[in-house]
DNA sequence: TCCTTTCGTTGGAGCGTTCCAAAAATTATG
DNA sequence: CATAATTTTTGGAACGCTCCAACGAAAGGA
């Protein structure tokens, strides 16, 4: 039907310029003279050549292309991080292969097959759910960095992400402040992240002095995950709740204005993650922010760094959470 | 370094077979013996082999992959469909390529623009803000369709929306029965798919004799607009709002509890979109919700369709939606 | 037995680029 | 003005794969 796509071949022929000498024009190379590049670069764009990247990346033996996997694309936290690598890496002439794994191991292992045919030159992943095995092997096939998990030290691979413990404490010590003691925390399960909230709420409540008051209830990192552990918190007769991250503080909130009482009035509430949703003007919801866009950014950094010089050695890169203090807390 | 990656014809070397038969054999084609297929998988194993998309798409002239751009990752209305596209197209064998245009209309091109030199073969829009004529320039060199939106109708182009116009009506309809008259709609500005639900309103509270009822607030589709446009339509005393989505519909919401008036004892509300953040328990919005994992998966199916025969002429295609009613509305 | 058909297999051409060594054109140097 | 140095341009060889025409071997028919 449609003769097919122009290539550099029909590009050189009206141009009457050589397809080496268009090759490098195209690339922006210095060596070509200024009349021969406005030649070449007229004559592709009255063609309306585009370059195949498929030729491109096997006849250059390397694809300038990166990927990035997202668990599932409903968690905005991964939206925001997504945002930051993006935003850094427009600059650097990479393309990005972004593709999700739909919260299920199996896809996510076939996704990521699909970028390594894709030759592509470093994975990105925010979030995901890979075994440590799957994870050494893919990071002795491309430079690896994960975000936002810190759990597993496969060599080789870099990770960054916020301080889980510390982040957890600043929640506690934001209560403390206003004059709480009966601390409850909502665990979010036995994942790594969540692990670590907990251990960070149980050191503050320490080093406060209120071993006693110390209450971690298992929940999970849901909306329905934080009610349910709330209703079952609410025995405890807390004045505040440090909960796993902000879907589940969402949840506990809703759990606790059932149940007849008032946030921040009777209980306050901190979340973790500082996600959008928590701003929204009906949530508005006091939670410990991490910076997503920052964390984005500096794995983009890392990724980049690693193919440049492929020998240096992995870093493990930590971040500071903060406090965003909104409507859900208040003094005692 | 390491001995870059083993190609075909080392799996041809190792198993004792013709680099030819190695290909047929692990596209798995019929006419390889089952003794020499048994072979060349094993060597392939062996080697840890794995093909090279780029030098397949060179050299099979065509890629096998289809693009999809999102305009920002944080819209759950995008990842919902997403999910209903990638669900979908995971049995025909194509791969994904996930592009975000971060809002940016100049970025979105570029972004789009990748994707082309990839050589796709097909380009699934999942909202855009593309201008009508680069929207033809592109389905005129690859099948596209769009979702969610239906304005533009380029010719050799598919779309794949919701009907607006009967969604809104549904929502008055449902209010109406609930004995509202006093139905306010907070409009969500001037795209599109935000006109032909104001039409929708319009046309129902006609239907329903209750033209000098009718009035149109102007807003927008975030939580902020919403919360803007309410303050606004309080002055005209509405029993209920009909909002242009639900993350307006959450804002209005702040605004009419923020004015001391409950949701949904004094004023009902009824958002549009129906995504989960509407579900939440302190959320639990009634909202119009569209079938939007449907409608990727729609999308999807077009097209492989437009795709296989490219000679097929474009569709327009319709979903309903469903009013899903939840706790903001309430009996007058 | 020989000829045809069928099945399984093979080498070679080609996909659209980049890269390299070398040629050609231009400019600088003695 | 000849030669050297530099700049610009060029053809050809990859890159790793698929596809095609053609091959040999096994099977069937006469």
């Amino acid at each position: 039907m449609s003769s097919s796509r122009p290539t550099i071949l029909d590009v050189a022929a009206k141009s009457g310029m050589s397809k080496s000498l268009v090759s490098l024009a195209l690339s922006g190379s210095p060596k070509v003279s200024d009349d021969s590049k406005k030649k070449i670069l007229k004559a592709a764009k009255e063609l309306g050549y585009r370059p195949n990247a498929a030729a491109r990346s096997l006849a250059a033996r390397r694809s300038k292309t990166l990927g990035v996997l997202i668990l599932d694309l409903h968690n905005p936290v991964s939206a925001e991080i997504w945002d930051g690598v993006q935003s850094e890496l427009r600059e650097y002439g990479y393309s990005l292969m972004l593709v999700t794994g739909g919260d299920d191991p199996l896809l996510e292992k076939t996704e990521i097959d699909t970028l390594l045919q894709f030759q592509i030159e470093g994975l990105i992943l925010i979030s995901h759910r890979l075994s440590a095995e799957d994870l050494k092997e893919i990071a002795a096939e491309v430079p690896t960095v994960t975000v936002t998990r810190e759990d597993i030290a496969v060599s080789h691979m870099d990770t960054v992400c916020n301080d889980d413990v510390a982040g957890a404490q600043l929640a506690v010590d934001h209560l403390v402040k206003l004059g709480h003691t009966k601390i409850v925390c909502l665990s979010g399960g036995d994942n790594p992240v969540s692990i670590l909230r907990s251990i960070g709420y149980t050191q503050a409540m320490k080093r406060h002095g209120l071993e006693n008051h110390t209450q971690v209830v298992a929940g999970g990192l849901t909306d329905t995950a934080g009610y349910a552990a709330a209703k079952k918190a609410l025995g405890l007769k807390p004045t505040a709740l440090v909960v796993a991250n902000d879907f589940a503080a969402v949840g506990a909130i809703a759990a606790i204005e059932e149940s007849g009482l008032q946030v921040p009035e009777d209980i306050s509430v901190v979340g973790y993650d500082g996600i959008r949703l928590g701003g929204l003007r009906s949530v508005n919801l006091t939670s410990v922010a991490q910076p997503l866009a920052e964390l984005g950014k500096l794995a983009a950094k890392r990724i980049i760094e690693r193919i440049e010089k492929p020998n240096s050695k992995s870093q493990q890169i930590r971040v500071t959470s903060e406090l965003v203090v909104r409507g859900t807390t208040r003094a005692i």
